[in-house]
DNA sequence: GTTAATTATCAATTTTACTTAAGATTACTA
DNA sequence: TAGTAATCTTAAGTAAAATTGATAATTAAC
């Protein structure tokens, strides 16, 4: 009752060679295995295929209308097994990432961008999120990886160190902090109006956590739902703030802000990547946590990663031979 | 070493039920049969298409990515089935027409443009040619059907009358001969000058035919390659000229021309469907060939076949009952 | 901890695919 | 026009596969 492949293919093989016999022999079959799977077909289709003019097979109508559907079936079977059977050679899949906000917003669209150029077979899907809801994705098996800026407990998530982060305080470049190259914990502290990321943001909270006691005499200007918006806020010369330097990149290198070092406090963190521990690791998966450490170790302290032009030729710079592909 | 058809179907409903049991229900199969299969796909195509978590199935990136893939392919697969299968209930396939001049260029075209709207999932291909090599394509197997005008003298080829067609004389509204109804042979045949097809034409052959003795008096004003270079050449008052009644509905519709029927002489033919003689009739070859037929017995005589509104009026109040498509 | 449910594995069985061999039809040629 | 060489179909036997049934192992639920 039902078709099957190898009768697509015998069917193709005999329309294109108008003949069992030589088709059998492309086939490396007898002539009666092809004649039988031909009429089993044709049965199995309700009526013939080809007309019967003494030994010319002619196709017909139905013929026809099969053949280019039948041809079409066959390549993308062929296709699969080619992209997913040689196991490591090949890198193809759908790779389903839980990041962080920082991370997702300002980090990985740059990584994944210059990942799906090396291997344009795979689809990347990316849900940002904060690090608890990462953390859960994980746990249920909805996401494949995990980049996370946040702590995570749960004892079956495995965490891996990733990149190196640091809080940096920014200011307008007309603001007074901007003639100071760092910025002196607690003394600055109380010099400037704050512009800070609403209660329950995970920048906000480490910003919090890390003056400690010094947090009570903090003059807040306003709170802002979003970094862009801090940015915007701080270049307009309402204040200062403190962010993650990877955020304010093309900020800086365009000159519309001033970055100070935090000087009295360590302000480093570390971004994490995060994945179920007993999951096994796929080819893909694998070649984008690779993917991803490269850029570590290529980028020793923290380099300016959010620029996509930079990280490109670092990423290439890296890259073993033979695996790129023409952008 | 190659995936089946069965695998992919096994394969989807695991991802799709997230467990091997509840896929086996829906498969009518055993748990083992089902276990098995996937185990085999996933050993074909080189590794896992899903993560164990305890008795869940998750499905991982590779999975994700033949999904949709094998989805679609069965769907595809479906569609055959749905399409070819049921014979007689559905008109479906590919069919190869032949078709002299006259027919190919002012009949068929109205024909085929309502058979299509009938039956959207047929595709027609139609070539213009003479009758000679129509009947030459028909021999070889090269098309399904043909529609010819000429004699046909092979012996495989069966031959079907199929319309009356009849060949009048034309002249413009302004000409003296405009004003008769009829065309008198002898007697009025020296009065005009007459523009003619091309010599090898079977129009033109067949009117000289029919004109015996006659045609030494002719007064031939100028050859044409073309139909419509003729009616354009008669409408513009430059001679009398003798077509088939079929070619100038459209012209005596819009008062550009005025034709005259023969008299003293009888100047019909019938066009022929022609096709191999013991070719299988498949449904689709069956239909169009009905559905031509259909058009003789629904106009006696010859009525104006070549406008695409009264023939489409004429087919329709003729179609059996469910089978027509929202056009 | 015990029970119920799910999955993997193994041998047995059924089904399918294929081959070999024989017979039938068609094409070539002398 | 017979004879020979292809090609195709049919039938029977065989190898391979898909599927089943039973069992053991793992996991979830209570």
């Amino acid at each position: 009752m039902t078709i099957t492949l190898r009768q697509l293919e015998i069917f193709v093989a005999v329309a294109e060679n108008g003949q069992v016999t030589k088709a059998s022999g492309k086939l490396h079959l007898t002539q009666s295995a092809v004649s039988m799977a031909l009429n089993e077909l044709q049965n199995q289709l309700a009526g013939s295929l080809f007309d019967r003019r003494g030994h010319r097979l002619l196709i017909n109508d139905r013929g026809r209308y099969l053949l280019p559907i039948a041809k079409n079936i066959l390549s993308q079977v062929n296709n699969i097994e080619a992209l997913l059977s040689e196991q490591g050679e090949n890198v193809a899949g759908s790779l389903k990432i839980a990041a962080s906000s920082t991370i997702g917003n300002y980090v990985l669209p740059y990584f994944i961008g210059v990942f799906k150029k090396m291997y344009p077979a795979v689809f990347l899907n990316m849900d940002v999120c904060n690090t608890r809801q990462a953390e859960k994705l994980i746990v249920e098996g909805l996401v494949d990886l995990g980049f996370v800026e946040g702590e995570v407990s749960h004892d079956q998530v495995k965490t891996i160190p990733w990149l190196q982060d640091e809080l940096v305080v920014i200011a307008a470049p007309t603001h007074p902090m901007a003639e100071k190259t760092t910025f002196v914990v607690p003394a600055d502290l109380n010099q400037c109006q704050w512009i800070m990321r609403e209660k329950g943001s995970g920048t906000a909270q480490v910003f919090k956590k890390k003056l400690g006691d010094y947090v009570t005499g903090l003059q807040v200007a306003m709170e802002l739902g979003h970094t862009e918006a801090i940015k915007k806020a701080v270049e307009s010369g309402a204040g200062v703030a403190c962010l993650s330097s990877l955020t304010i990149c093309r900020e800086l290198e365009e000159g519309r802000l001033t970055s100070l070092r935090v000087e009295g406090l360590d302000m480093g963190r570390t971004f994490h990547t995060i994945h179920y521990r007993h999951k096994a690791m796929t080819g893909l998966m694998s070649a984008f946590v690779n993917f991803c450490s490269r850029v570590k170790e290529s980028s020793p302290g923290c380099a300016c990663l959010t620029s996509p032009g930079k990280l490109r030729e670092l990423l290439l710079a890296r890259t073993p031979p033979g695996r790129q592909t023409n952008s």
